[in-house]
DNA sequence: ATAATACGTAACCAAATGGATACGTATTAT
DNA sequence: ATAATACGTATCCATTTGGTTACGTATTAT
């Protein structure tokens, strides 16, 4: 039975880098699709469908204006990665203390 | 010409939930491949293919020790994660910010 | 009223993903 | 020497992913 439970976690969200890209973009202020369609050299729907996951994750909100949709960043569930990862940087921070004190010939 | 120019970065490792929950096992300490599999009711040779994916992306490492194998939390390329998250804590601070403020009928 | 613009969606497709089963090999136990 | 154990790998398969082109619709410009 192939089936991945389809997650649908933040974390599939961030594993495109097209999608990091555009929130990297998003960072400096909402944009319509237009302007990330042109950033990243693939068609406006690839970006369309790449906005789209990205909205279903709540990671970016859509706000109409006139005839255009501009995207913003809703930076909240990307917290769910960082606490994540919170508890990792204890280990790399005591690989990095290990290798000073290699170093530091101990 | 459908290629996503394979991205062989860490956010993928780390897009699966089966992989994640390997990294978060192996926070406690290293374990042999068959401790991890029964821990996720999936078959060895598919705990053995998310792995190699994170034995290739060095996220873990792997010690022989008799016909056992010993893996190992690398969290180095963790940090590539980290690093990529934090600009995004100001914005979430912020958004947390303007709540508590609205909250406080400021 | 008509044309142009700014999108989303549908349909389609190749490649990647994640799983299973079958098999091979090195190491330990008997 | 033989059997059992602990893996990795090969092969196969269904599903998902990420891209394309074609098309439809709402809004603005002429």
């Amino acid at each position: 039975m192939p089936q991945a439970e389809s997650d649908h976690s933040v974390f599939r969200a961030i594993a495109d880098p097209t999608r990091r890209a555009i929130l990297d973009r998003l960072r400096q202020g909402p944009a319509p699709v237009n302007e990330l369609a042109s950033a990243f050299s693939q068609s406006r729907p690839a970006i369309s469908k790449h906005l789209r996951i990205l909205r279903e994750l709540r990671v970016v909100s859509e706000q109409r204006h006139g005839r255009e949709r501009l995207y913003r960043l809703e930076p909240a569930e990307l917290k769910d990665v960082a606490d994540w990862i919170l508890p990792y940087r204890d280990f790399w921070q005591a690989s990095l203390g290990n290798l000073k004190s290699y170093l530091e010939n101990e």
